[in-house]
DNA sequence: GCTTGACCTGGAGTGCACTCCAGGAGCGAC
DNA sequence: GTCGCTCCTGGAGTGCACTCCAGGTCAAGC
């Protein structure tokens, strides 16, 4: 009978974080709840747990801080009742995202000028060669 | 007579730096030249080094570590002819930005899809209250 | 029954990019 | 001539997010 869940490895395999990283959230309340161990006292993920932490890769991919995760998740675990404060959360996120999306694509606007300006001058020298 | 050039402060205060940050830029080597000083000693910042500036808060801005802006400063630094190394590192750099941009934007609709149904869930808890 | 390998814990260490600080100098205003 | 301001330097300190390590447990395979 196989166990239940993967293993840390495994898990982090999945995901593309580290063993490391994995405990290092468990440790840090990022997740949802303790993971559950085996007999011998390893972590076993189960699919929610995969759920969960993809959703905290994602927060985390966009640039949310590791203590604002940690507030949501907070927020969640407490239950039913609070989704006004989990929705402008991630709404004040969200705010933010745009924000730096829009700042980084008009400095890569200039950027791309730039690149223009060196393209056409090696073109010159090549052809004046 | 005014003197010629920018105080530290303005010059912080036109980049939106802060005086040390500036500091810590010259003396890492992430500007063209040592900013020249007044008899006093003081740095003044002339438009050529406010233009550089510039553009090294484009790239830190788009997320390239201060060593590749350093590698980049050092190739300008180094006159013409290296027109071709310099146009690989934007463009290099060009491309990790767009799929930085290409993945924070899959991430965001992620987020988005949940705020979606945060939304859904308290509109309906309003019209059942 | 002993080795091997994956996992455990608490805690120390790392890399990055600033940010702050102590101690000191120059300069205009009073 | 001294107060207050801005600036100078070298170097220490900070916050963030991991990442690594020592020393130990446990189950499976030989």
């Amino acid at each position: 009978m196989p166990a239940a869940g993967l293993t840390i490895a495994e898990a982090a395999a999945t995901l593309g974080l580290t063993s490391d990283t994995l405990r290092y959230y468990e440790k840090d309340g990022l997740l949802l709840r303790p993971v559950p161990r085996s007999s011998s006292g390893h972590r076993r993920y189960d699919e929610s747990d995969l759920r969960w932490i993809v959703l905290v890769t994602r927060l985390r991919a966009t640039g949310m801080p590791i203590r604002d995760v940690r507030r949501y998740a907070d927020l969640v675990r407490a239950g039913d009742g609070n989704e006004l404060p989990r929705l402008e959360l991630l709404q004040a996120h969200r705010e933010q995202v745009l924000q730096q999306l829009a700042e980084v694509t008009s400095h890569l606007g200039a950027i791309d000028h730039k690149i223009g300006i060196y393209e056409d001058r090696l073109r010159r020298l090549e052809i004046s060669a």
